[in-house]
DNA sequence: TCATTTTTTTAACCTAGGTTAACGATTAGT
DNA sequence: ACTAATCGTTAACCTAGGTTAAAAAAATGA
């Protein structure tokens, strides 16, 4: 069995409008996401409600809250920026089937393969690079990315303000 | 086959002196290495030699650089801060053995979910933390850090000079 | 189209952390 | 125990980015 068809066995279909949570931080969520229409931002928001956004996701992106799936609170929110199409996969299914199915464990580390060598590079930009490299870089690897995302969601992403991000263009 | 089996199969014992290097940036190295004995540091140098630190690693940890594993070459350098005695596992053994293993691939499947929440964790820290936040998260979890590192390479560790951490200390 | 809301820019001022350099304090090697 | 090297601290000065606020520009909706 290969990820495909554990999605046609057990995953759902929904949608979502825009600015709408698929979750939010704190929530229990058990469940693997896979992107079919739409854009979404990862988010976290400290104790002031300051936000810092981990990740966009697009089409053909997966996402899960780690910390929810190993039996934790998600340690962030995910949500909607635009109309979104996405399948929810149960995470516990998953996992018992890979139990059983070679094929599909290996489909796993592949994917848990590629989600850390995603991981690590952005641990390796916010540790190595500054601000404005980061936003050189994110502009390298997507060069359309402010028809698609505003400049607010963009500084969030790259760990600044937008007001910080402005000056950075201005130059 | 768990991976205890795996290590006693294919692993190599390997010594490492204080102050040498098991790996460099740049390198082909396709190992997975588990640490016996000793304390290691992974970093990365920029074009202008500025070291920053990924991680360190004590007995029981184990790294590998994925991009190397991934047919690129390594991201970062490895070093051993103390004497060192570590486990060198060829990757390529390891994933011949789990696609025909179910227990071995469910195996590594728990190993780089652990990774990736990990990576996720330090990700959080380097996006939504202060230098003194990250400092004082650091002596939490791991109180007497500062008797196995000097104040250099914690400071390296954090994403600050040793300036900053010192004064950050004063308060 | 007009009005409202959201986004982006600009400016003034502030702060955390960088840089350089000098000086003690430790550590390691002989 | 002495020397050399490394490490940690302090100070002076600098820079990237934060904060607040206001204005301009763009997007959204009736």
């Amino acid at each position: 069995m290969n990820l495909n068809d554990l999605i046609k066995q057990f995953g759902t279909s929904q949608n979502y409008q825009k600015n709408t949570n698929v979750f939010l931080q704190g929530d229990e969520d058990q469940y693997l996401y896979v992107i079919q229409e739409g854009v979404l931002k990862a988010y976290y928001n400290d104790v002031e409600g300051k936000e810092y956004i981990k990740s966009f996701l697009f089409p053909g992106d997966n996402i899960a809250s780690t910390q929810a799936l190993n039996r934790g609170r998600c340690s962030f929110s995910l949500l909607c920026l635009k109309d979104t199409r996405l399948i929810k996969l149960p995470y516990q299914k998953v996992r018992e089937t890979a139990a059983n199915d070679l094929e599909l464990a290996n489909a796993i580390i592949e994917l848990l393969m590629s989600f850390a060598m995603k991981k690590e590079q952005r641990e390796f930009e916010l540790l190595c690079l500054s601000a404005e490299q980061r936003y050189q870089n994110l502009l390298k690897g997507f060069p359309n990315i402010s028809q698609q995302i505003t400049q607010n969601n963009i500084a969030r992403y790259l760990g600044i303000t937008p007001v910080a991000l402005s000056r950075i263009k201005h130059k």
